[in-house]
DNA sequence: CCTATATCTCCAGAGACTATAGCTTTTGGA
DNA sequence: TCCAAAAGCTATAGTCTCTGGAGATATAGG
């Protein structure tokens, strides 16, 4: 039995941050202490930190809701499964894409020695001057 | 003299948006027209190119505000510029390497198959299991 | 000049938390 | 065993970064 506290040392994922997922309906209400207070098993552990995972992702709320969903139906054909994780996948390529624009870009900005002053900074101008930047955004 | 709409069209940051920015004091509030509306000179359009840019690559409007701040006194030594790119490529970089994670992982799920079940599926497993993560997170 | 489009202000909502106030319960040490 | 400190409770409000709608006014094109 671990305390709201316990659970969120160990998932990382803040003390009012789990009753804001139990309100949202992400994870079910656990049993209470005689005093009122929540008593999680291991398994709300695991699903927490499951959560977690996939926030750390960037999924939004809904698209975990749908992977708890199926998780919680392992008999189930994968089919379901895979359709929700083509559709994520499609999100996840185009945010990786992104990203690695993101990352050139501030690569070539970070390589800059120090000694230069502001006025002819590459962070500066590159936010600046949109002729810069190699890819559109 | 742009109105904010034509500000809105070049710089993609939509109308309400660039009102929001005025508000947070991100731009500060332009001349008005005789009828109130608001007119931005090219100054102001290359600022909010910058906010626009910066926010694309994911820094927080502080770090926005930041740099903003550091490109008016471009007599400075850049290091703080540097130091805010640099904080933020690590974070990027991270971002990168799990979701190229998570994208193997939904790959492995889209091609199944169809023949196994929720019970032997990798994104489930893989996001329910800490330790099958190669990195901490 | 008239109409369609753009803009104005103000306010509400979304998504995902985060904090505060004012209690009650648990826990660890003397 | 007792008691103070830490942790937990509920309820509510606020944060951040927008986004959208209502209803009124302004501007531009034909």
């Amino acid at each position: 039995m671990f305390s709201i506290g316990d659970l969120s040392r160990r998932t990382g994922v803040k003390v009012p941050t789990i009753r804001y997922y139990e309100q949202m309906g992400l994870i079910s209400a656990p049993e209470r202490s005689e005093g009122n207070q929540r008593r999680y098993e291991r398994r709300d552990l695991e699903r927490l930190a499951f959560i977690r995972h996939g926030r750390d992702l960037g999924l939004s709320i809904e698209a975990i809701r749908d992977l708890l969903e199926l998780s919680g139906h392992p008999e189930k054909p994968c089919g379901d499964a895979d359709r929700i994780a083509a559709e994520h996948l499609a999100d996840v390529k185009e945010k990786i894409a992104k990203l690695k624009r993101l990352e050139q870009e501030l690569e070539r900005i970070v390589s800059c020695d120090g000694k230069h002053t502001v006025g002819d900074c590459y962070v500066i101008r590159a936010l600046a001057d949109h002729g810069l930047c190699e890819s559109e955004h």
